[in-house]
DNA sequence: AGCCAGGTTGCGG
DNA sequence: CCGCAACATGGC
């Protein structure tokens, strides 16, 4: 275990692991706790202690994305603005895809506290025991040998065929995550999206939590709901609309814009 | 009890 | 291209 002090300019820790876009992180009394990283932050330091490398903390955390430019190009109103005064210093993360496309299968019409079970029943039932009680991520492999009614055992529902498919298609080498960060967002989404149980909602999420591709603009309820109140006075508009719209208006940084509309669309809970 | 959740698919128009 | 229901699970 090594631990690192990485001065960290425009960040928040909090907000960057409580905004729904990673399911494992835990808060503990001391700070966050994945698998195999422990991570806080005091004031504008950020303590890390991981096997990790370095570099591999930064990548992870994205601390080379230049936030404060980010910011000038995703700054385009008041709703916009309000969510970045809130949540200022929230980065996205850079996900491993395998476990990117596998976590947002199981967000497929479901709510963030049971894709975290699901997650978990994955982990513990087919991962392996990095220390007592934590469990890695399983593998494509371990998956693709493991039947219907052992994975039924982790509750996931109709998206059982659909993680199977892919667990396969992914030790057949049909499928190669890593290589779609090699092709451009229109291309990359469309490979994504021949994959069964992969339709606009989860390949942008895979395409802007692990494969680099952040203009990828993921619509789901709550960003429908607020596009549509906020930026089309109310208008039903279809999810094609929203995405063209996202692109054009928001630019190469809409999945930041996303995220910061996400979050903040999701905790205006009663307030009108 | 019925509706909804970080949707997708297959169907009929 | 559009809208629509079914899909498994669980919380309110």
């Amino acid at each position: 275990m090594k631990t690192y002090q990485i001065p960290v300019p425009t960040f928040d820790l909090d907000h960057t692991l409580r905004c729904g876009q990673v399911f494992r992180w835990r808060e503990s009394k001391d700070g966050w706790i994945d698998i195999v990283i422990k991570a806080k932050q005091e004031g504008d330091v950020l303590i890390v202690k991981s096997n990790l490398d370095m570099e591999d903390v930064m990548s992870y955390f994205r601390l080379s994305d230049d936030l404060d430019d980010i910011y000038k190009h995703i700054s385009k109103d008041e709703v916009m603005n309000e969510a970045i005064a809130r949540y200022r210093g929230m980065r996205l993360i850079r996900q491993e895809p395998w476990e990117c496309l596998i976590s947002y299968l199981c967000s497929i019409n479901n709510r963030i506290p049971q894709i975290e079970r699901m997650i978990q029943n994955l982990s513990t039932y087919f991962g392996e025991e990095i220390c007592d009680g934590f469990y890695s991520f399983p593998s494509p492999e371990r998956l693709a040998e493991a039947t219907r009614s052992e994975l039924e055992k982790c509750k996931l529902g109709f998206r059982v065929d659909w993680i199977l498919g892919i667990a396969k298609k992914v030790c057949d080498g049909e499928l190669i995550l890593n290589q779609l960060r090699n092709l451009d967002y229109q291309n990359a989404k469309e490979m994504l999206m021949k994959i069964d149980g992969v339709g606009h909602k989860v390949a942008d999420c895979v395409l802007l939590y692990s494969l680099d591709k952040l203009e990828a603009f993921p619509v789901d309820v709550h960003i429908r709901r607020l596009t549509q109140r906020e930026y089309f006075q109310n208008q039903e508009v279809s999810d094609e609309i929203i995405r063209e719209w996202a692109k054009g208006y928001f630019g190469d940084y809409a999945g930041y814009a996303q995220q910061y509309l996400f979050y903040y669309e999701r905790s205006r809970g009663g307030k009108r």
